[in-house]
DNA sequence: GGACGCTTCCGGATTACTTCA
DNA sequence: CTTGAAGTAATCCGGAAGCGT
């Protein structure tokens, strides 16, 4: 059995991190414990970031490594809808200190603006970047340009094809994460915006990670009964040795030989084992217990 | 060399839209 | 036709790391 490998001041919960090491990497299913392996794979990335990454660009084959003018298929906040959502949330004002402003009107993310980190300032740098062509964006925006002319809705959902979520799928099992320059070719060979592309993959880490969770719990509910076998069992076994002993005159040699502690082994000596059989197979069976001088199990004197 | 601000990327949580039974 | 559930694209937020000043 792979080694509940238990800290003794480790939780539950990371208890059953460790065990997502049951997965193959073939699995579409990451094994990787959530919390830790991910980061540590996320600032692998991030360390190699930015010059690193070109040598990690060939897992799809592009000629050209410039950034070029995005492709969508999709629709991204309109103007008018942009402005909407921003209005409408108001926690985000905070955020954004061009309150009175148009952000998309901001062409430079180094200009005034930049003075505000974080997420007001992405969505913008994600608009204005990447705005949607007209010309491209056939296919949904018949379905979405309604909607827009009478702006009552915010957001534009997409619904990838076929092919695209084929070739993301096909490009996940290679590489769980992207770079800038993997993203690029990927979204132009999708007709996809970039930012399309980066949802897609953190969506799908996402739920690759929920169904690992999940795998693991399953695994964890497993162990779990198969344990409370064991204890029933064990409890059982220890009721009959009980009985056992009281049954039988004192200082029986049978007595002796069956509880007495090998101390060079660790074990039970005697080999009578109520359940010895058993409890040999347990997957589950306990690491030897650490070595304490006991005067009273002298190795010579047991053996 | 350390502090600071900015940018980028990511994970987690959540929302909102679509599809289907 | 309606509705609720499931799936998933998109959004928001905070943290971490790199980089320039």
């Amino acid at each position: 059995m792979m080694g509940l490998h238990q800290d003794p001041s480790d939780s539950g919960l990371q208890l059953i991190l460790g065990l997502a090491l049951t997965a193959t990497p073939e699995d579409t299913i990451t094994p990787s414990p959530p919390s830790i392996s991910n980061n540590l794979h996320r600032h692998h990335l991030t360390t190699l970031r930015p010059n690193s990454y070109s040598s990690k660009s060939s897992f799809i084959s592009t000629s050209n490594s410039e950034p070029e003018p995005e492709p969508s298929l999709t629709l991204g906040l309109s103007r008018e809808t942009y402005r909407q959502q921003v209005v409408k949330l108001p926690r985000n004002i905070g955020h954004n200190k061009v309150s009175s402003e148009d952000p998309l009107e901001q062409t430079s993310p180094h200009s005034a603006i930049s003075s505000f980190s974080s997420g007001r300032v992405k969505r913008e740098r994600d608009l204005s970047c990447e705005e949607v062509d007209a010309t491209e964006t056939e296919r949904v925006s018949s379905r979405a340009s309604d909607e827009e002319e009478d702006g009552t809705t915010a957001r534009k959902k997409l619904r990838l094809t076929k092919e695209q979520s084929a070739l993301l799928e096909e490009s996940f099992k290679q590489h769980s994460t992207l770079n800038p320059k993997q993203k690029q070719a990927l979204a132009k060979q999708l007709s996809l915006r970039p930012r399309q592309v980066e949802v897609w993959f953190q969506n799908r880490r996402a739920r690759t990670k929920l169904k690992q969770t999940e795998v693991d719990c399953e695994f964890l509910k497993k162990c779990c009964e198969t344990l409370t076998d064991e204890n029933r069992r064990l409890q059982k076994e220890l009721q009959e040795l009980k009985a056992l002993k009281l049954a039988q005159p004192l200082y029986m040699p049978m007595s002796a030989a069956t509880l007495t502690m090998c101390p060079s082994c660790e074990r039970l000596g005697g080999g009578v084992g109520v359940g010895g059989g058993a409890s040999a197979k347990s997957p589950f069976s306990m690491a030897p217990k650490p070595h304490f001088f006991n005067p009273f199990a002298n190795p010579s004197a047991a053996c």
